[in-house]
DNA sequence: GCCCAGTTTCGCCGTTTGTCGGATTTGCTC
DNA sequence: GAGCAAATCCGACAAACGGCGAAACTGGGC
């Protein structure tokens, strides 16, 4: 499918200066460029399923309703031919690498200049991956991780909803009423998220998901707070 | 209970070559007292339990088989009247306060040179609480927190055993088999553990302990090997 | 058109989980 | 000794969980 001269692009950051400070990098990098703004992941589904898919979008890893790398992993899963950026004020090397491996094409740390920014956004364009420069992409990385991370990839999109709503302590029943779907359903996926996790019980599920998909959780939401 | 003129201090770290730099300079600030060393928390609790109660434990808060605070909070259960200096790497403000809400009468960074361990020691083993100049520890914290920590202190011994064994996705049976109990005594266990903590089953209940009791997991422990 | 993967549903079955009431022992404190 | 909290155990029960086989529907790709 061949670009239109209006390029898509949709923001996704709950704090609506950056999100208006992103727009500008955004409209000097790329003129003519169709911006649109969101501030929470169910806007950003909302407006990928009802305007069509995106040609790129730019995802706060730090989203009301989402910590740690869960909402990367939930756009991946329900948009997986949709570009990704992600734009993250914590740009440690091990944050960087596990974007990439869950799927982004880009990593873009908050401390980026307009023209860093500009060259972020057109290298992802064209197809390539764009990281800050002194990133190893290929560094080693511990075996256990890499299987983890791969059996994550693997969930579909549902099995990738079902999971995270696993990880907030849901009942199978809780789950089936806020998925409109039966608890027979539920029980299938959650079957199939063992299977594919190599654990038993729903429990393992979440400590595995904890220490994959990272929960930033307490350990470093805590330590901004307190 | 008066104070022998041989005061018996346990070092727990499982870096021996910190272990004997501890030990010189508890040597230096406390003459003649009865210094021992254990690498594993396994081996500080048998050497608290044949020993007798210690004077003074230094603990490291990353040992084999032990993530976060979990240490400290199982040492507390066991044993809550030996007092307790910790030792870490990790100085963040929000980790100091941290162990001395979870009971520890002292923090000792690994950076602090031998007069400052002489200084934390001698002021711990008087019966006051030593930290690094310019902690506050009134600092105002997140409410929901502050109750979750009241939660966890109030688990006793065997409970915090338990919710550990929760943490690992094991299952009554096993923690049974584990502990050498019944799995009747372990359902009462989990019983008391879901009532104390405010949750309704034993997911909601890792996910509460993980975020409360840290589980350097994978955020920290990941990014250090990553 | 067909096929495939994902999603959805069902029923059956055994296991696990969690609650309730009651019971005993231990050890500590008053 | 009385009182108390912790830990241990029991039986019974309802709910939740998880596996198995089977079936149907959907959307996209060949």
């Amino acid at each position: 499918m061949k670009r239109q001269p209006s390029t898509r692009i949709v923001i996704a950051d709950d704090h609506p200066l950056f999100r208006g400070a992103l727009r500008q990098a955004v409209s000097t990098a790329l003129e003519g460029a169709d911006v649109s703004e969101v501030g929470s992941l169910e806007a950003l589904t909302e407006a990928l399923d009802t305007g069509g898919d995106a040609d790129l979008v730019l995802l706060d890893l730090t989203m009301p309703g989402v910590q740690g790398f869960s909402g990367l992993l939930f756009l991946r899963a329900d948009h997986p031919e949709v570009p990704v950026i992600v734009v993250s004020a914590n740009d440690e090397p091990s944050v960087i690498r596990r974007c990439i491996e869950f799927g982004a094409l880009g990593f873009l740390p908050k401390t980026a200049d307009v023209a860093q920014m500009g060259e972020a956004i057109r290298a992802v364009l064209e197809g390539s991956v764009w990281t800050p420069p002194g990133i190893d992409l290929n560094a080693p990385v511990d075996a256990e991780t890499a299987t983890m991370v791969r059996n994550l990839s693997s969930l579909t999109p549902q099995q990738v909803r079902v999971l995270m709503m696993l990880s907030e302590g849901l009942l199978n029943k809780q789950i089936a009423y806020e998925l409109g779907v039966s608890e027979a359903t539920v029980k299938a996926h959650v079957s199939a998220i063992l299977t594919k996790l190599d654990v038993d019980s729903r429990t393992q599920a979440v400590i595995a998901a904890a220490k994959i998909a990272g929960t930033a959780w307490a350990t470093t939401g805590a330590s901004a707070t307190l």
